[in-house]
DNA sequence: ACTCCTCTTTACGTGAACGTCATATTAGCA
DNA sequence: TGCTAATATGACGTTCACGTAAAGAGGAGT
């Protein structure tokens, strides 16, 4: 696939993707030529996808997502290299380092639903209190329930 | 309070707070006169930790929380002005104005915590899927289970 | 070989959200 | 009243995350 296309599939633009390259969050790949055209797979276009997802949802700068992503990106390292060696020591190796990976994105996203959570919390109890507030008001003065 | 105390309670800046005046985040006490202190209330303060909180916790630009808040600008005046009305026709009217902005803050709270639990999900999944491996990688190779 | 669209590289521009002086003024205190 | 720390105002600087324009090259179809 080539730029404008996986552009169109993230919902981003080429100069997005260029950039993301250029600060070293996607990697270039390191077989093309300069000047020639820049070529993606499906893989690329859903990392592209979970960069934005995670730059959404939690606010992260790029360079913090950089941070983070480095266990995807050992991931993909790590799946290949987990195919090649048969030394089960080394594959368990490999299978921890993924799970630790994931391990840190998981408390961020939870730490964050926590936060949001203690939030919607508050909002809700001030919701009630206006209704409280609203149904007394309508026993009140309810036409024709004058006490 | 003066802006530097207020600065040190909210986390922030004299600048930052500045700007949030500037840009109209915050009112300009309309009593003060240019060039003398600008002076806080605790209600200050508290509209100014909700601000960081809302940005930090949604990752909303200033010019979006400026547009949320105007719920809560309006509900300091409305609690004002229902203090002194005693028309309940009209203390209704406030008190739904009120729900309705607070039940805007919910949606996008709500909303936003459910993109998350879905991502928490997927992560989940993952994790689980290194743990399996894991687990029947120890059952396979470990010492003296060999077949 | 030619066309036309997409892409590449380079470089300058932009808006948001402040940071950082410089200079002048104010408020609290001895 | 004088000193000092905190503030006010104005203006320019900065970082991030791209946008945009210019000039040339790639590549698929005819």
């Amino acid at each position: 696939m080539r730029i404008g296309e996986v552009a169109a599939l993230t919902g981003t633009t080429a100069r997005t993707i260029r950039y993301y390259e250029e600060i070293g969050l996607l990697a270039e790949g390191a077989e093309r030529e300069l000047g020639k055209h820049r070529c993606y797979s499906q893989a690329d276009v859903d990392r592209i996808r979970e960069i934005v997802r995670l730059k959404d949802l939690l606010g992260l700068s790029l360079e913090q997502l950089s941070q983070l992503l480095e266990a995807e990106t050992a991931r993909a390292d790590i799946r290949r290299e987990f195919q090649e060696t048969d030394d089960p020591e080394r594959q368990r190796e490999l299978l921890e380092q993924s799970g630790g990976h994931i391990a840190t994105q998981l408390e961020l996203v939870r730490g964050r639903i926590a936060e949001l959570t203690r939030l919607e919390g508050e909002l809700r109890e001030r919701s009630e209190r206006v209704e409280a507030r609203l149904a007394s008001l309508e026993t009140q003065a309810a036409p024709g329930v004058r006490a």
